[in-house]
RNA sequence: GGAGAGAUGGCAGAGUGGUCGAAUGCACCGGAUUCGAAAUCCGGCAUAGUGGCAACACUAUCGGGGGUUCGAAUCCCCCUCUCUCCGCCA
């Protein structure tokens, strides 16, 4: 949610900055809106205060056994004008809460101006993609040679987009959340921490898949949601909190399993795993002083880059452009790992600032003290990003890796987490 | 799942229709006292919003929502959560 106030004062320059985006702000609807609240507030607020001080003469002359008819008469002749006033500004705020809740956050001065993907510009490209004698095969080939990765069965049991993984595979696929668990706990300065797979409707708006993007989820029938990432649980541990400001920067890491309905996404990567229902991901999150928010994000995509660096995987960051960012991004870095069997990089993971976006709408603010004295709450800023995407990772892993003779090394650094086996080969 | 009790300021806890945004205590902040501290005394101490250059004024908020009333922390309805007991359970 942007600030209210600066819709007020700004108008023009926040619709000009969500043009860059391409949202079309709906200026003369808020403008003839805030002109009604504000002359429709007053009156209440009029109204209001006249009926508060006729009723406490009322409670005066009752207490002193006078006559008070005089004066409920008056107080009675405001009750339905104060009604409908109450009820057209109640109704006014509603309309200008909804809107407000539907705006996206505004990009940051240094994200690259564009429309589309296409215009995300490249910050940088890491490591060299291997040169294969042979074309390189896909994760689906390698794994499903290898008796390993089974999507039929998941088909029968569950639906499409929802996989089976065996043995070294499903292991492989847990040792790669130990290394990246314990790589941000250990050398990054994270705390684990274990959260909710459901939801409420209350976080899900804290964080901003809600209102606009409740086709995305799973809704239960008991009005909860399945998470669709951790952001949203571990973010939400601080919706109305104050936090004293010495307890900042807060920096939470959460292995969870997230799950999206793709609506919309039919048609595209149906092979293989890179698009599923359900898939496991390693979520950084950062609560920090409004001041460090930039700071922060830099040093959160470089803690998912050294999971790529440590799995000697090649890819490049990107800044996604003012047309790519999401819903409520001020600034955001795409991490794409190379994928030999596609020939392309592909996202892995995706870090951004929300600037004040989230925790305004969360309520989330920090108390510094100055001076020995305890300030305003301020709100904070929040980041995540992803510290990797656990199933894209094992993708990446499986055409990376993968041997001549259907086999696939396993990286050093999961070495320790497969009980030091070097490769998997083929079952048969 | 069944039965009962409860939810008030940072905490504890009064308040059951009227000058109640809310007694009192603790905590916290400022001052007095002191060489300094403790103790004591005095004062302050919620959040959000609206109008205003400002001083300030007004409005809303006693778990959440709705209702009754001139007036609701207080009465009525719905919901959520917490606690106790029973049942069930990894």
């Amino acid at each position: 949610m942007l600030d209210i106030q600066l819709i007020r004062k700004d108008l023009h320059a926040v619709a000009q900055r969500l043009a860059s985006r391409g949202v079309t702000l709906d200026t003369p609807r808020i403008e003839a809106l805030e002109a009604e609240r504000k002359a429709i507030q007053t009156q209440t607020q009029d109204l209001q205060a006249r009926r508060n001080q006729l009723s406490k003469q009322i409670g005066m002359a009752k207490g002193k056994g006078e006559d008070a008819s005089a004066l409920m008469a008056e107080v009675g002749g405001l009750g339905d004008a104060l009604k409908a006033s109450e009820e057209r500004l109640a109704g006014i705020q509603d309309e200008l809460s909804a809107l407000l809740m539907s705006v996206p956050n505004l990009p940051h001065e240094s994200v690259p101006v564009g429309r589309s993907e296409a215009d995300n510009a490249v910050v940088r490209v890491v490591g060299e993609p291997r040169v294969f004698p042979l074309p390189a095969r896909d994760h689906v080939a390698i794994g499903e040679d290898l008796d390993l990765l089974d999507f039929p069965t998941a088909v029968k049991i569950a639906s499409s987009r929802f996989v089976l993984m065996r043995g070294d595979l499903a292991r492989l696929h847990r040792a790669l959340v130990q290394y990246m668990l314990d790589t941000h706990t250990q050398e990054h300065g994270y705390e684990e921490v274990y959260v909710p797979y459901l939801v409420n409707a209350d976080s899900l708006r804290g964080t901003g898949q809600l209102p606009k993007f409740e086709e995305d989820l799973f809704k239960l029938s008991n009005g909860m949601y399945l998470i669709p990432t951790a952001e949203v649980p571990v973010t939400n541990i601080v919706r109305d909190e104050i936090i004293p400001a010495e307890n900042l920067p807060i920096k939470l890491v959460a292995h969870t399993p997230c799950f999206r309905s793709e609506a919309g996404s039919y048609g595209k990567d149906t092979r293989g795993m890179v698009r599923q229902h359900q898939f496991d991901k390693v979520e950084l999150v950062q609560m920090v002083r409004p001041e460090d928010s930039y700071a922060a994000l830099e040093e959160l995509i470089g803690h998912a880059e050294a999971i790529l660096r440590g799995l000697n995987l090649p890819y490049r960051v990107v800044a996604l452009c003012t047309g790519d960012l999401g819903f409520s991004s001020a600034k955001t870095y795409d991490l794409e790992v190379w994928l030999p069997g596609q020939d392309t990089y592909r996202e892995i993971s995706s870090c951004s600032n929300f600037e004040a976006f989230q925790a305004r709408r969360m309520q989330a603010r920090f108390r510094t003290e100055k001076d020995g004295k305890a300030g305003k709450p301020e709100l904070i800023h929040t980041l995540n990003g992803s510290g990797l995407a656990v199933g894209r990772c094992l993708v990446a892993v499986l055409e990376n890796y993968q041997r001549e003779d259907g086999g696939v090394d396993i990286p050093a650094v999961l070495q320790r987490y497969m009980g030091g086996k070097t490769r998997i080969d083929s079952a048969r």
